[in-house]
DNA sequence: GCGTATCGTGGAGATTGTCAACGATGGAGG
DNA sequence: CCTCCATCGTTGACAATCTCCACGATACGC
Protein backbone atom coordinates (compact mmCIF):
# COMPACT_ATOMS: atom_id res chain seq x y z
CA UNK A 1 0.00 0.00 0.00
CA UNK A 2 1.97 3.33 -1.40
CA UNK A 3 1.63 6.70 -0.16
CA UNK A 4 -1.33 9.09 -1.62
CA UNK A 5 -0.41 10.91 -4.50
CA UNK A 6 -0.56 13.72 -2.74
CA UNK A 7 2.32 13.33 0.02
CA UNK A 8 4.33 12.55 -3.43
CA UNK A 9 7.31 15.22 -3.26
CA UNK A 10 7.84 14.85 -7.16
CA UNK A 11 4.30 15.16 -8.12
CA UNK A 12 3.99 18.72 -5.72
CA UNK A 13 7.19 19.63 -6.63
CA UNK A 14 6.30 19.22 -10.69
CA UNK A 15 2.82 20.68 -10.04
CA UNK A 16 3.83 23.53 -8.17
CA UNK A 17 6.09 24.08 -10.82
CA UNK A 18 4.01 23.87 -13.82
CA UNK A 19 1.55 26.43 -12.16
CA UNK A 20 4.01 28.49 -11.52
CA UNK A 21 5.69 28.79 -15.03
CA UNK A 22 2.10 28.89 -16.26
CA UNK A 23 1.86 32.19 -14.82
CA UNK A 24 5.11 33.67 -15.06
CA UNK A 25 4.74 32.89 -19.39
CA UNK A 26 1.73 34.28 -19.15
CA UNK A 27 3.38 37.86 -17.60
CA UNK A 28 6.51 37.27 -20.52
CA UNK A 29 4.37 37.19 -23.18
CA UNK A 30 4.35 40.85 -23.61
CA UNK A 31 8.22 40.91 -23.53
CA UNK A 32 8.23 38.34 -26.43
CA UNK A 33 9.90 35.75 -23.88
CA UNK A 34 9.17 33.00 -22.18
CA UNK A 35 10.78 31.67 -18.79
CA UNK A 36 13.48 29.70 -20.63
CA UNK A 37 14.53 32.46 -22.71
CA UNK A 38 13.90 34.89 -19.91
CA UNK A 39 16.24 32.73 -17.59
CA UNK A 40 19.20 32.63 -19.86
CA UNK A 41 18.92 36.50 -20.33
CA UNK A 42 18.94 36.95 -16.71
CA UNK A 43 22.24 34.57 -16.08
CA UNK A 44 24.04 36.87 -18.97
CA UNK A 45 23.26 40.09 -17.12
CA UNK A 46 24.28 39.13 -13.87
CA UNK A 47 27.72 37.41 -15.03
CA UNK A 48 29.97 40.31 -15.43
CA UNK A 49 32.31 38.51 -18.11
CA UNK A 50 29.55 36.53 -19.93
CA UNK A 51 28.63 33.14 -19.93
CA UNK A 52 29.63 30.19 -22.38
CA UNK A 53 26.89 27.87 -23.39
CA UNK A 54 28.15 25.06 -21.52
CA UNK A 55 27.85 27.00 -18.17
CA UNK A 56 24.20 28.16 -18.95
CA UNK A 57 23.52 24.73 -19.94
CA UNK A 58 24.92 23.45 -15.96
CA UNK A 59 23.90 25.78 -14.18
CA UNK A 60 19.75 25.47 -15.87
CA UNK A 61 19.76 21.69 -16.07
CA UNK A 62 19.16 22.13 -19.77
CA UNK A 63 20.36 20.20 -22.59
CA UNK A 64 23.18 22.04 -24.33
CA UNK A 65 21.73 22.21 -27.81
CA UNK A 66 18.61 23.71 -26.03
CA UNK A 67 20.68 25.94 -24.99
CA UNK A 68 21.62 26.95 -29.04
CA UNK A 69 18.76 27.45 -29.38
CA UNK A 70 17.67 29.56 -26.84
CA UNK A 71 20.86 31.94 -27.47
CA UNK A 72 19.57 32.14 -31.28
CA UNK A 73 16.23 33.19 -30.16
CA UNK A 74 17.82 36.12 -28.04
CA UNK A 75 20.42 37.15 -30.51
CA UNK A 76 17.52 37.59 -33.65
CA UNK A 77 15.06 39.85 -30.88
CA UNK A 78 18.51 41.86 -30.50
CA UNK A 79 19.18 40.93 -26.40
CA UNK A 80 21.91 39.13 -26.24
CA UNK A 81 25.11 38.48 -28.45
CA UNK A 82 28.08 35.81 -29.32
CA UNK A 83 31.33 37.23 -27.87
CA UNK A 84 34.17 35.15 -28.95
CA UNK A 85 36.36 34.10 -25.87
CA UNK A 86 40.05 35.04 -26.05
CA UNK A 87 41.21 31.94 -23.35
CA UNK A 88 39.45 29.49 -25.64
CA UNK A 89 37.76 29.88 -29.29
CA UNK A 90 35.68 27.12 -28.79
CA UNK A 91 33.57 28.90 -26.28
CA UNK A 92 31.00 31.68 -27.17
CA UNK A 93 30.23 34.06 -24.10
CA UNK A 94 26.85 35.42 -24.50
CA UNK A 95 26.37 38.59 -23.36
CA UNK A 96 23.60 40.81 -22.75
CA UNK A 97 22.98 44.27 -25.07
CA UNK A 98 21.98 47.46 -23.62
CA UNK A 99 18.44 46.52 -24.64
CA UNK A 100 18.52 43.54 -22.85
CA UNK A 101 19.40 44.64 -20.14
CA UNK A 102 16.32 46.85 -19.85
CA UNK A 103 13.88 44.35 -21.17
CA UNK A 104 15.62 41.69 -18.53
CA UNK A 105 14.66 44.79 -15.94
CA UNK A 106 10.83 45.30 -17.29
CA UNK A 107 10.05 41.48 -17.42
CA UNK A 108 11.58 40.52 -14.08
CA UNK A 109 8.94 43.17 -12.40
CA UNK A 110 6.51 41.93 -14.35
CA UNK A 111 7.11 38.14 -14.00
CA UNK A 112 7.37 38.84 -9.63
CA UNK A 113 3.92 40.25 -9.90
CA UNK A 114 2.64 37.28 -11.54
CA UNK A 115 3.81 34.87 -9.31
CA UNK A 116 2.84 36.47 -6.15
CA UNK A 117 -0.47 35.36 -5.81
CA UNK A 118 1.29 31.68 -5.71
CA UNK A 119 3.89 32.52 -3.95
CA UNK A 120 3.33 35.71 -1.89
CA UNK A 121 1.06 33.81 0.89
CA UNK A 122 4.27 32.39 2.07
CA UNK A 123 6.58 34.22 4.61
CA UNK A 124 9.75 36.00 4.46
CA UNK A 125 11.21 33.33 6.54
CA UNK A 126 9.14 30.38 4.82
CA UNK A 127 10.71 31.54 1.10
CA UNK A 128 14.06 31.65 2.44
CA UNK A 129 13.51 28.18 3.40
CA UNK A 130 12.02 26.57 0.16
CA UNK A 131 14.95 28.55 -1.46
CA UNK A 132 17.24 26.57 0.45
CA UNK A 133 15.70 23.59 0.20
CA UNK A 134 14.87 23.84 -3.87
CA UNK A 135 18.28 24.48 -4.11
CA UNK A 136 20.16 21.64 -1.82
CA UNK A 137 17.73 19.10 -3.94
CA UNK A 138 19.45 20.48 -7.26
CA UNK A 139 22.94 20.19 -5.59
CA UNK A 140 22.11 16.25 -4.51
CA UNK A 141 23.40 15.04 -7.58
CA UNK A 142 25.73 17.52 -8.95
CA UNK B 1 18.64 45.62 -11.44
CA UNK B 2 16.48 42.32 -10.07
CA UNK B 3 17.27 39.78 -8.28
CA UNK B 4 19.86 37.08 -9.39
CA UNK B 5 18.27 33.87 -10.84
CA UNK B 6 19.08 31.61 -8.13
CA UNK B 7 17.05 33.22 -5.63
CA UNK B 8 14.11 33.21 -8.13
CA UNK B 9 11.55 30.79 -6.50
CA UNK B 10 10.15 29.53 -9.88
CA UNK B 11 13.34 28.76 -11.15
CA UNK B 12 14.18 26.44 -8.73
CA UNK B 13 10.98 25.40 -8.39
CA UNK B 14 11.02 24.15 -11.82
CA UNK B 15 14.72 23.24 -12.04
CA UNK B 16 14.11 20.84 -9.24
CA UNK B 17 11.49 19.29 -10.61
CA UNK B 18 12.72 18.67 -13.78
CA UNK B 19 15.78 16.93 -11.63
CA UNK B 20 13.08 14.94 -10.13
CA UNK B 21 11.21 14.27 -12.90
CA UNK B 22 14.21 12.58 -14.85
CA UNK B 23 14.93 10.62 -12.10
CA UNK B 24 11.67 9.12 -11.78
CA UNK B 25 11.07 8.45 -15.42
CA UNK B 26 14.22 6.79 -15.44
CA UNK B 27 13.07 4.37 -12.43
CA UNK B 28 9.36 4.00 -14.05
CA UNK B 29 10.71 2.84 -17.46
CA UNK B 30 11.19 -0.84 -16.03
CA UNK B 31 7.87 -0.92 -15.75
CA UNK B 32 6.48 0.66 -18.71
CA UNK B 33 5.27 3.97 -17.15
CA UNK B 34 6.21 7.75 -16.96
CA UNK B 35 5.66 10.35 -14.41
CA UNK B 36 2.30 11.65 -15.99
CA UNK B 37 0.76 8.05 -16.54
CA UNK B 38 2.18 7.01 -12.81
CA UNK B 39 0.18 9.77 -11.47
CA UNK B 40 -2.85 8.89 -13.23
CA UNK B 41 -2.73 5.17 -12.04
CA UNK B 42 -2.14 6.57 -8.28
CA UNK B 43 -4.72 8.21 -8.04
CA UNK B 44 -6.94 5.45 -9.55
CA UNK B 45 -5.99 3.38 -7.36
CA UNK B 46 -6.46 5.55 -4.12
CA UNK B 47 -10.05 6.04 -5.08
CA UNK B 48 -12.59 3.80 -3.68
CA UNK B 49 -15.35 4.47 -6.77
CA UNK B 50 -12.97 5.28 -9.24
CA UNK B 51 -12.37 8.98 -10.18
CA UNK B 52 -13.48 10.98 -13.64
CA UNK B 53 -11.46 12.17 -16.23
CA UNK B 54 -12.33 15.68 -15.08
CA UNK B 55 -10.88 15.03 -11.61
CA UNK B 56 -7.98 13.64 -12.49
CA UNK B 57 -7.35 16.92 -15.16
CA UNK B 58 -7.76 19.01 -11.86
CA UNK B 59 -5.93 17.29 -9.76
CA UNK B 60 -3.03 17.03 -11.77
CA UNK B 61 -3.09 20.29 -13.01
CA UNK B 62 -3.28 19.23 -16.49
CA UNK B 63 -4.87 19.77 -19.75
CA UNK B 64 -8.41 16.98 -19.87
CA UNK B 65 -6.84 16.16 -23.45
CA UNK B 66 -3.81 14.85 -22.00
CA UNK B 67 -5.55 12.71 -19.59
CA UNK B 68 -7.57 11.14 -22.44
CA UNK B 69 -4.07 9.84 -24.11
CA UNK B 70 -2.74 9.12 -20.33
CA UNK B 71 -5.77 6.66 -19.73
CA UNK B 72 -5.84 5.45 -22.82
CA UNK B 73 -2.24 4.30 -22.43
CA UNK B 74 -2.49 2.65 -19.43
CA UNK B 75 -6.00 0.97 -20.97
CA UNK B 76 -3.82 -0.41 -23.76
CA UNK B 77 -1.02 -1.35 -20.41
CA UNK B 78 -4.32 -3.18 -18.57
CA UNK B 79 -3.89 -1.43 -15.78
CA UNK B 80 -6.96 0.49 -15.59
CA UNK B 81 -10.32 0.31 -17.18
CA UNK B 82 -12.98 3.03 -18.22
CA UNK B 83 -16.02 2.46 -16.40
CA UNK B 84 -19.29 3.94 -16.76
CA UNK B 85 -20.49 5.96 -14.21
CA UNK B 86 -24.59 5.72 -13.04
CA UNK B 87 -25.37 9.03 -12.28
CA UNK B 88 -23.72 10.85 -15.12
CA UNK B 89 -23.57 9.02 -18.35
CA UNK B 90 -20.98 11.99 -19.49
CA UNK B 91 -18.03 11.01 -17.34
CA UNK B 92 -16.16 7.60 -17.53
CA UNK B 93 -14.85 6.55 -13.99
CA UNK B 94 -11.32 5.48 -14.39
CA UNK B 95 -10.67 2.32 -11.99
CA UNK B 96 -7.49 -0.16 -11.86
CA UNK B 97 -7.40 -3.09 -12.74
CA UNK B 98 -5.49 -6.11 -9.64
CA UNK B 99 -2.63 -5.79 -12.20
CA UNK B 100 -2.83 -1.90 -12.25
CA UNK B 101 -2.85 -2.11 -8.34
CA UNK B 102 0.37 -4.91 -8.56
CA UNK B 103 2.17 -2.76 -11.05
CA UNK B 104 1.50 0.61 -9.04
CA UNK B 105 3.03 -0.69 -5.59
CA UNK B 106 6.20 -1.98 -7.51
CA UNK B 107 6.75 1.31 -9.14
CA UNK B 108 5.91 3.20 -6.73
CA UNK B 109 8.91 1.56 -4.41
CA UNK B 110 10.98 2.02 -7.49
CA UNK B 111 10.18 5.65 -7.56
CA UNK B 112 10.75 6.29 -4.24
CA UNK B 113 14.34 4.76 -3.75
CA UNK B 114 14.96 6.69 -7.48
CA UNK B 115 14.33 10.30 -5.67
CA UNK B 116 16.43 9.06 -2.57
CA UNK B 117 19.41 11.21 -3.63
CA UNK B 118 18.15 14.49 -3.99
CA UNK B 119 15.10 14.73 -1.64
CA UNK B 120 16.85 12.03 1.11
CA UNK B 121 19.24 14.85 2.41
CA UNK B 122 15.97 16.58 3.63
CA UNK B 123 14.99 15.87 7.15
CA UNK B 124 11.78 14.23 8.22
CA UNK B 125 10.74 17.68 9.07
CA UNK B 126 11.60 19.60 6.34
CA UNK B 127 9.75 17.14 4.24
CA UNK B 128 6.69 17.99 5.68
CA UNK B 129 7.51 21.36 5.32
CA UNK B 130 8.02 21.36 1.74
CA UNK B 131 4.89 19.30 1.46
CA UNK B 132 2.88 21.85 3.29
CA UNK B 133 4.77 24.98 1.15
CA UNK B 134 4.22 22.96 -2.15
CA UNK B 135 0.42 22.26 -1.78
CA UNK B 136 -0.71 25.81 -0.18
CA UNK B 137 1.00 26.80 -3.61
CA UNK B 138 -0.87 24.78 -5.46
CA UNK B 139 -3.94 25.89 -3.57
CA UNK B 140 -3.61 29.42 -3.89
CA UNK B 141 -4.88 29.80 -7.33
CA UNK B 142 -7.40 27.18 -7.62
C1' DG C 1 -39.02 20.85 -24.64
C1' DC C 2 -35.08 24.24 -25.10
C1' DG C 3 -31.06 26.63 -24.29
C1' DT C 4 -26.87 26.29 -21.80
C1' DA C 5 -23.14 24.04 -19.51
C1' DT C 6 -20.14 20.01 -18.78
C1' DC C 7 -17.54 15.59 -20.07
C1' DG C 8 -14.77 13.06 -23.03
C1' DT C 9 -12.48 13.11 -27.25
C1' DG C 10 -9.89 14.50 -31.34
C1' DG C 11 -6.78 17.53 -33.82
C1' DA C 12 -3.36 21.22 -34.81
C1' DG C 13 0.70 23.70 -33.70
C1' DA C 14 4.20 25.27 -30.68
C1' DT C 15 7.46 24.08 -26.97
C1' DT C 16 10.25 20.95 -24.54
C1' DG C 17 12.98 16.63 -23.58
C1' DT C 18 16.36 13.23 -25.15
C1' DC C 19 19.89 11.43 -27.67
C1' DA C 20 23.31 10.83 -31.26
C1' DA C 21 26.20 12.64 -34.28
C1' DC C 22 29.81 16.21 -36.45
C1' DG C 23 33.37 19.96 -37.14
C1' DA C 24 36.39 22.92 -34.56
C1' DT C 25 39.35 23.69 -30.83
C1' DG C 26 42.11 22.55 -26.65
C1' DG C 27 45.27 19.72 -23.97
C1' DA C 28 48.19 15.79 -22.59
C1' DG C 29 51.94 12.76 -23.76
C1' DG C 30 55.26 10.94 -26.61
C1' DC D 1 55.90 18.65 -33.59
C1' DC D 2 52.28 15.22 -33.74
C1' DT D 3 48.78 12.11 -32.38
C1' DC D 4 44.98 10.82 -29.38
C1' DC D 5 41.30 12.16 -26.77
C1' DA D 6 38.15 15.45 -24.39
C1' DT D 7 35.25 19.51 -24.74
C1' DC D 8 32.23 23.19 -27.01
C1' DG D 9 28.82 24.58 -30.06
C1' DT D 10 25.76 23.06 -33.37
C1' DT D 11 22.49 20.30 -36.02
C1' DG D 12 19.15 16.80 -36.70
C1' DA D 13 15.73 13.51 -35.47
C1' DC D 14 12.15 11.85 -32.66
C1' DA D 15 9.16 11.44 -28.57
C1' DA D 16 6.72 13.82 -25.04
C1' DT D 17 4.28 17.74 -23.40
C1' DC D 18 1.58 22.08 -23.54
C1' DT D 19 -2.15 24.98 -25.40
C1' DC D 20 -6.18 25.86 -27.64
C1' DC D 21 -10.19 24.97 -30.27
C1' DA D 22 -14.08 22.27 -31.76
C1' DC D 23 -17.26 18.52 -31.78
C1' DG D 24 -20.84 14.89 -30.18
C1' DA D 25 -23.07 13.19 -26.15
C1' DT D 26 -25.16 14.00 -21.97
C1' DA D 27 -26.95 16.71 -17.99
C1' DC D 28 -29.51 20.46 -15.97
C1' DG D 29 -32.26 24.80 -15.31
C1' DC D 30 -36.20 26.90 -16.86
Amino acid sequence: MGKPLADDLGFLLSRASGQVVRATNAALAEHGLRVRSYSVLVLACEAADGLSQRELATVLGLDPSQVVLLVDELVAAGLVERQAAEADRRTRLVVPTSEGRRVRDAAGRDADTAVETPLGLLGDAERDRLRDMLTRIWTATG
